[in-house]
DNA sequence: GACCAGGTAGCAA
DNA sequence: TTGCTACATGGT
């Protein structure tokens, strides 16, 4: 076994572990007391994922950030936990408003995640018209029923299934474990990856439209959550998935940014909740639609009006 | 028993 | 394109 610890207060803006694993961005790590997503914090509890074959976990404790994995786990955690992001940088630019202040203030230390590609994916297209705990609850079943064990320490730990593996499903088994309509998309999907007709990871390269476009082919993935692949996968910061609740907060405190469609609403909410480009760079050549960072918000925003807190 | 949850596919106009 | 509606399931 392989250890080691990450100081948080040398990280800008800190880290909260149980903010970033636990407000609904990912749904593929697992508490140990397997309390995840009750709403319950509970300090010093281990999580865990397997990426790539290998059992990765983490706790907090004090001022760090404690790993134990099967491999040499230090680049893999700050990958996944976007340690190296700038959140002090990205809280101090956001704009001048008070929801976000509000959202962002209260919830100091929640980062986003990035997850692998076709976890995110599946876990996405499973999160249709459920809540939070009940995603975690498929994508749990799916990975135990479907996925890889892996023994290490006398425990037993579940690899999210590989494309091939989850293509092995039929729609019938995946209704009996409780997708319900989810199940047929999950299946197409994965079988889409694992033919090689598309990987979510392609949409990686592509500008911030032209990628959403692409996640859109597979099946069960409409804008919203080919928004949360991007966002939560891909490092498309900029991407604000428009949910329930975002959708509820454009009306309450945003109703100008409403364009009548996805693609207009997403425009303004993202120029609205964005570090416009010239607040970042000096360099006139950037062309991106500007929006950095609006995910961030859009984040913040979601886990505040979702948890009332 | 309604109503709702990190929506999307399929179809009509 | 835009605007319905059906779709599973479990919790409140």
């Amino acid at each position: 076994m392989e250890t080691g610890t990450i100081p948080t207060g040398e990280l800008s803006g800190g880290l909260d572990l149980y903010l970033t694993l636990e407000s609904g961005q990912t749904y593929l790590w697992r508490r140990d007391d397997g309390e995840m997503y009750s709403g319950e914090r509970e300090p010093g509890v281990w999580y865990t994922t397997v990426v790539e074959g290998e059992v990765v976990r983490v706790r907090q404790r004090d001022n760090r950030l404690e790993w134990e994995s099967t491999t040499d786990a230090d680049p893999l955690v700050r990958r996944l936990l976007c340690l190296e992001d700038d959140l002090e940088a990205i809280v101090a630019d956001a704009p001048e408003d008070p929801l976000l202040r509000e959202a962002y203030g209260t919830h100091r230390g929640l980062r986003l995640v990035e997850d692998p590609p076709f976890g995110c994916l599946i876990a996405f297209i499973c999160s249709a018209q459920m809540r939070v705990r009940r995603i975690h609850g498929m994508v749990s079943t799916l990975a135990r029923e479907y996925g890889d064990a892996l023994e290490w320490n006398g425990r037993t730990y579940h690899a999210f299934p590989a494309p091939a593996e989850l293509a092995r499903a039929t729609e019938a088994d995946l209704r009996d474990l409780g997708l319900g309509y989810r199940a047929p998309y999950v299946v197409r999907t994965a079988e889409m990856v694992a033919s090689g007709e598309a990987h979510p990871e392609d949409a990686r390269g592509l500008p911030y439209e032209e990628a959403r476009e692409y996640l859109t082919r597979f099946v069960g993935v409409g804008e919203k959550v080919a928004d949360c692949v991007l966002l939560f996968s891909l490092g498309f910061d900029e991407a604000v998935p428009l949910d329930t609740w975002i959708k509820t907060a454009i009306e309450e405190y945003y109703p100008e940014c409403d364009g009548g469609n996805y693609a207009e609403t997403s425009r303004a909410i993202r120029e609205r909740f964005g570090v416009s480009a010239s607040d970042t760079s000096a360099d006139s050549s950037d062309t991106s639609d500007g929006g950095q960072y609006a995910g961030y918000a859009q984040t913040y925003v979601f886990h505040h009006l979702r948890t009332g807190e």
